[in-house]
DNA sequence: ATAATAAAGGACAAAAAAGTCTTTTAATAT
DNA sequence: ATATTAAAAGACTTTTTTGTCCTTTATTAT
């Protein structure tokens, strides 16, 4: 596995794509996300019921239906996308899975590895979803695997 | 998860015990190594035998063997073993699991990305096996979950 | 009201990771 | 040589993650 697990980086595609949808106001249904961004289309559908209830999505039912953001969600940092698929464990947690390391008694890998949670946390806490969307909208970046750039 | 796999994980307390070991002569077997890093022991059997393949630790069979480092072990770096059990995806795969993704056509976060590997890189490569040790054999530093300090 | 649409929810299946058990191989002490 | 010790190897089980399918619920257009 990479950094985050396979849940947390369909969510990610998602929600990115999600946010360009909804630049033009447009709501997304569960299928064309999944096909803009190369995930299994039910499993996506449970990824996105988890952003629902977590409030980093909205969605609404019916035809004309699908997902979306408000304002609010757009100022939603990547770090809440994160947690709320992946949980916290990769912003708190020992690297060498002790659970009782703590400042108080530091593992032998304690002080190095703040330094690492700390970018990750600064990174991901100053990417909101607005930030991406400008770059998305124009072309410049895509959230899929087609060969033409 | 955390940053790491479990195995990983136990792989990182594993080679730092038997890195103490190794500087006072002293050969350790699983079950030993198993009870100090707490971690299930045909499992860590497993996993010292990936890091043996790989070069990390070295082995003897028979009465008084055990797991052991020489000099050449101990100036493994730790992104080395962390590589011999979870790969290297963590260091140069891409956040949102897009495999396209390079610095050529990169995904919206490959920028920020870059500097949180960057980080996390630097520091897995500057700490040897040795670095830790003298903290470790000063009892400075644990590697299991004791209560008492 | 009714039909059509689309997400929500739950039960299930496959694959991967984590963990266990037994047998084999190599080393060494007697 | 033989018994003993300890890692290596392989087959197996359990748990977690990933992925699928089917039914229900909510919304909207007619």
């Amino acid at each position: 596995m990479g950094m985050f697990s396979k849940s947390a980086e369909y969510a990610i595609r998602a929600v990115f794509f999600i946010a360009k949808s909804s630049y033009l106001d447009k709501k997304v249904g569960i299928k064309e996300i999944a096909n803009n961004i190369d995930s299994p289309e039910p499993f996506l559908g449970k990824i996105l019921q988890q952003l629902s209830r977590n409030g980093i999505v909205r969605s609404s039912k019916g035809p004309n239906g699908g997902f979306y953001l408000t304002d609010e969600e757009m100022n939603k940092k990547l770090s809440e996308v994160i947690k709320a698929i992946d949980g916290d464990e990769i912003f708190i947690g020992c690297a060498m899975g002790l659970s009782q390391c703590s400042e108080e008694f530091p593992c032998p890998l304690h002080g190095e590895f703040k330094a690492v949670r700390a970018e990750l946390t600064r990174i991901l806490n100053g990417v909101t979803l607005a930030k991406f969307n400008d770059e998305l909208v124009l072309g410049q970046l895509k959230l899929n695997r087609s060969k033409n750039s």
